[in-house]
RNA sequence: AGGCCCGUAGCUCAGCUGGUUAGAGCGCUACGUUGACAUCGUAGAGGUCAGCGGUUCAAGUCCGCUCGGGCCUACCA
């Protein structure tokens, strides 16, 4: 295949003193990439494995959020990659219509042009042009960042295997009867010149004002005085498009205008009352203005009551000439001054108030939507969502968190149809010709169209389509259907999609949608919806606040490695994803670690070398307890990796690596490695640890992992060429020990505990110490514990038989064991620790009094202590808890009341002592 | 209006199916350059788990309500 791992990239063999990332990154993800050791097979014996990119917007540079999804796809597709799959990660960019044809729009602005005077054409290649230099910026940022996509399989939604597929899709909807043409009231941008989908509307709270106005009734045929109703608008601009006025059917302040009319104030149309169950009698004045071409309110109600409607406002936001001649022309913010004003000189406003509403607006543009009435096309999903509904409830598509699944339900049954077109020149235009007669014929191209219209004098639809149809194609376009091709075969439908949970309804509902009514499979078996990133504090990233943070220069400036573990340990379920960078400095402080703890081991172990297998037998406790706390490891990393809990699994990478390797094994290991109190096989122990532990660490940080691994001897012997084909360590049920692991336990806490002893001294560093210990216990507690724990003189035996390694970790002078009235009659400092009696003495020419400090800090521990035995003895005098606990917990409560009673009566002791 | 999530140490957050003494990282304090690492080591301070009520022998953990914060969906003009 190629000579990844003849050399490593750094021409030493030795790891440099230096831990830098920048020095091998890089040099990685290259020789990656030459290798081909991430193109994916088909076909293939080995079971699949695939998952899509959310194609970023080919509108410049990845942000936080692509790089947490990154790291989390290129994890999930590491990690089964080592473990035998056939993993597909498959790239690629999406032409994301409206914001790049923005972007290019403002480029061109800067020019001092636009699309217009370039025409179609041309601003097409413009946009082309555009596509291939950011493009290949994503590509950079990716290879940054260690992603091991197969780019091999690279797409983008414009490609003209995916425009097939785009055709396909269309054509086949329109002949189901699910796509279809038509005037509608939809929600159009002013300032962008398209329709957008109700997704793209954005509700925002805005301060307006209440209009109450009044409309002259009808004077009535007999020629009886008319009077005049009031009602109430946040936009009187659009009472020059009214047709009707209604009001609530059960309202009997104006049940008697039925039949009646109003005449439109300033425009002078009649306006006849209808009674309907929409209105809300409580607002306003009950009364409610119709203007059906303007609100989609009134249009339903208009359709209700086959009223006509009035088109006053066009697709610029200006009034129509319908508006009349006096407003026709007007901005629709300045109409409705000028509205207001008239209404004024004719003294028909009766009322202003401030009034806090809801207004939608356009997400990209930020402008209000202006809905209005167009020729759209249009994807009636009624059938669809029930399917994908089933498919989640089904089990057959699952979504993580769960939370997410009301969420889905509620959306999905109030599914609307979806407004596919847009007035937009970049994207996939709508393959729908028309005759010079105007009919329409939606074919896979012109030919076929004008097959079917008997004519080739035919024009194309000038729209293209919603950006998320084609993408809501995305899994299955991109592994070539609707050909029947080898890949699909091999990797539809896919695993699993890792995506923001903004884009759910968006993005993810179509494609489980899309995907199920043309493949008949849920596109992919589990959803894993991210949280949102956002900065230090909680705050959405925005570039008005100014803090944004570039996943780019946070690699540059922390490592990529240490960029991903930040991120993949805070993809906690349901939650955002606040970013900070101590945190990053503190991932970047663990690669130096694993980068030190590398050195250490390689300059140490002597002649071992990595071993594929590794035999427990004849191994001493440290070695065992290593080895069993790895094989616990590894088993919880796979647990945790297959319940998409991250966060977990880094959490127990990082304190098994840091706590139980650094802290605690090597320092084991030291006096053996250096000949003081040699053990078998310790360097072939550490140096299997170190392996298997990069191994475990390589899906989330691939590059130190590699480079540190090529170091090792014998590395070959696991893989050849790379970490990134090395099997995944699994569980090793052989090492375990929960024997050895408990013995393990009483050492390190006996430790812990002579080494706080010796702190809270106030001890000279140099204060010569002697240790006494004895087990069992003084107290006799006659609590050997619960059947885990070791007999009491087992437990001391253990202890006795590694008195050097207690020794090296306490440094203290001498251990001895014995009946705790053995111990040194000079004994400063007493404790008890899992029933290990703890005697510490000091040369007394070493040791000060027991000062204030110490005096006070003892006597809170006693308070303490008092609370603790009291609480203790309460619980078990409770005949009820006698009873009903579980005996091993009313065991465990009365083990631990004899310790705490014993170390009371000792620190006691040392108050009065040592006065 | 409906739904979802959150409120645990100074900060950002863990805490799985309820079980002894509530954890981590960062920050803070004291001490320490012993031959992997000062991007380090050892030890330490710091929490009435938002509040109230309930279930239980036992509740950050389960249930209800209240308060506070965030988000999503929604056609009161």
């Amino acid at each position: 295949m190629s000579d990844l791992g003849r050399d490593a990239v750094s021409s030493s063999q030795e790891l440099d003193k230096r831990f830098d990332p920048r020095a091998y990154e890089r040099a990685w993800q290259r020789r990656w990439a030459e290798s081909g050791i991430f193109r994916a097979e088909a076909p293939s014996t080995r079971p699949p494995f695939c998952n899509m990119i959310p194609p970023p917007n080919v509108t410049g540079k990845l942000h936080v959020g692509h790089a947490l999804q990154t790291a989390l796809e290129d994890l999930l597709t590491r990690w089964r990659r080592m473990s035998g799959d056939n993993a597909l990660w498959l790239p690629g960019t999406d032409h994301a219509g409206i914001s790049t044809q923005l972007m290019v729009e403002r480029q061109l602005a800067a020019e001092g042009t636009d699309r217009r005077t370039l025409g179609r054409e041309r601003f097409v290649e413009r946009m082309w042009a555009w596509k291939r230099q950011y493009h290949a910026n994503i590509r950079e940022q990716l290879d940054l960042l260690g992603a091991s996509c197969d780019w091999s399989r690279e797409r983008f939604t414009l490609d003209a295997g995916l425009s097939a597929a785009v055709r396909e899709a269309f054509v086949r909807l329109h002949g189901e009867g699910l796509i279809y043409r038509g005037e509608y009231l939809v929600n159009w941008s002013p300032l962008l010149g398209t329709a957008i989908s109700d997704l793209e509307v954005e509700t925002k709270t805005v301060k307006g004002k209440l209009y109450y106005i009044a409309y002259p009734l009808e004077e009535s045929p007999g020629g009886g005085e008319a009077g005049e109703v009031v009602v109430a608008t946040t936009r009187p601009e659009t009472m020059l498009g009214d047709t009707a006025i209604a009001f609530h059917p059960d309202d009997e302040r104006y049940r008697h205008l039925l039949g009646k009319a109003a005449v439109l104030p300033l425009v002078g149309r009649r306006l006849p009352f209808v009674a309907d169950a929409a209105v809300e009698p409580e607002f306003g004045t009950g009364l409610v203005k119709l203007t059906p071409f303007h609100d989609p309110n009134d249009f339903e109600m208009a359709r209700r009551h086959g009223l006509p409607g009035v088109s006053v406002i066009d697709q610029q936001g200006r009034m129509t000439a319908e508006a009349g001649a006096e407003f026709a022309g007007l901005d629709r913010f300045e109409a409705r001054a000028k509205v207001v004003e008239r209404l004024r000189q004719e003294g028909l406003l009766r009322k202003v108030e401030d009034h806090v509403h809801n207004v939608g607006h356009s997400q990209r543009s930020g402008e209000p939507v202006e809905p209005l009435v167009s020729m759209q096309w249009f994807c009636d999903m009624s059938g669809m969502a029930p399917r994908a509904l089933a498919a989640q409830r089904e089990g057959r598509l699952r979504l993580i968190p769960e939370s997410w699944e009301k969420t889905w339900e509620h959306w999905l049954e109030n599914i609307k149809p979806w407004c596919i077109s847009r007035q937009l020149w970049w994207g996939h235009q709508i393959p729908a010709w028309y005759t010079e007669d105007g009919r329409c014929f939606v074919a896979r191209n012109v030919e076929e169209a004008a097959a079917a219209a008997g004519t080739d004098r035919l024009t194309q639809d000038p729209d293209v389509l919603d950006t998320w149809f084609s993408s809501g194609l995305w899994p299955f376009s991109t592994l070539g259907w609707p050909q029947r091709t080898v890949d699909y075969d091999t990797f539809y439908p896919t695993s699993v999609l890792i995506t923001g949970y903004d884009i759910l309804f968006f993005w993810v509902a179509r494609m489980v949608m899309l995907g199920l009514h043309f493949t008949g499979e849920a596109p992919f078996a589990a959803v894993h919806l991210t949280g949102l990133v956002r900065d230090a504090s909680g705050v959405k990233m925005s570039k008005t606040r100014g803090n944004v943070l570039d996943p780019i220069e946070l690699v540059e400036e922390y490592g990529a490695d240490a960029v991903r573990f930040t991120l993949t340990s805070l993809d906690i379920p349901g939650r955002d994803v606040p970013l900070n960078l101590e945190q990053l400095a503190g991932y970047r402080a663990f690669g130096n670690k694993i980068w030190n703890a590398a050195r250490f081991a390689l300059g140490r172990v002597g002649e071992a070398r990595v071993e594929a297998a590794l035999d427990p037998h004849g191994l001493a406790a440290p070695e065992r307890w290593i080895l069993s706390r790895l094989s616990r490891l590894a088993a919880d990393v796979d647990s945790r990796f297959r319940a998409y809990r991250f966060d977990e699994a880094c959490n127990r990478l990082y304190h098994f690596f840091w706590g139980d390797l650094c802290d605690w094994y090597i320092e084991l290991a030291k006096p053996a490695l250096s000949g003081d109190a040699p053990r078998p096989r310790t360097g072939e122990v550490l140096l299997g640890v170190l392996d298997r532990s990069l191994r475990l660490l390589h899906p989330v940080m691939p590059f130190l992992t590699e480079e540190v691994w090529q170091r090792l001897p014998g590395h070959e012997a696991i893989h050849p060429e790379t970490i990134c084909l090395a099997p995944y360590p699994g569980r090793e049920e052989s090492w375990e020990s929960a024997e050895v692991e408990a013995d393990m336990e009483v050492l390190m806490h006996v430790v812990t505990r002579v080494r706080g002893l010796r702190s809270e001294m106030g001890l000279p560093p140099k204060a010569r110490l002697s240790l006494h210990l004895s087990a069992p216990d003084a107290a006799g507690a006659a609590a050997a514990g619960d059947g885990a724990a070791a007999p009491a003189d087992a437990r001391a035996h253990f202890l006795a038989e590694h008195q050097h390694l207690i020794r090296f970790l306490c440094r203290v002078e001498a251990v001895s064991f014995g009946p705790p009235g053995d111990g040194p009659q000079a004994a400063a400092r007493r404790d008890l620790v899992d029933g290990v009696d703890i005697a510490l003495a000091v040369l007394a020419a070493d040791r000060g009094g027991l000062d204030t400090a110490e005096r006070e800090r003892l006597t809170r521990e006693l308070e303490k202590l008092a609370g603790e035995i009291d609480r203790a003895e309460r619980r078990l005098a409770d005949a009820d808890f006698l009873a009903k606990a579980p005996p091993a917990v009313v065991a465990g409560g009365r083990t631990r009341l004899a310790e705490l009673r014993e170390r009371q009566k000792r620190i006691r002791a040392i108050l009065d002592g040592g006065a």
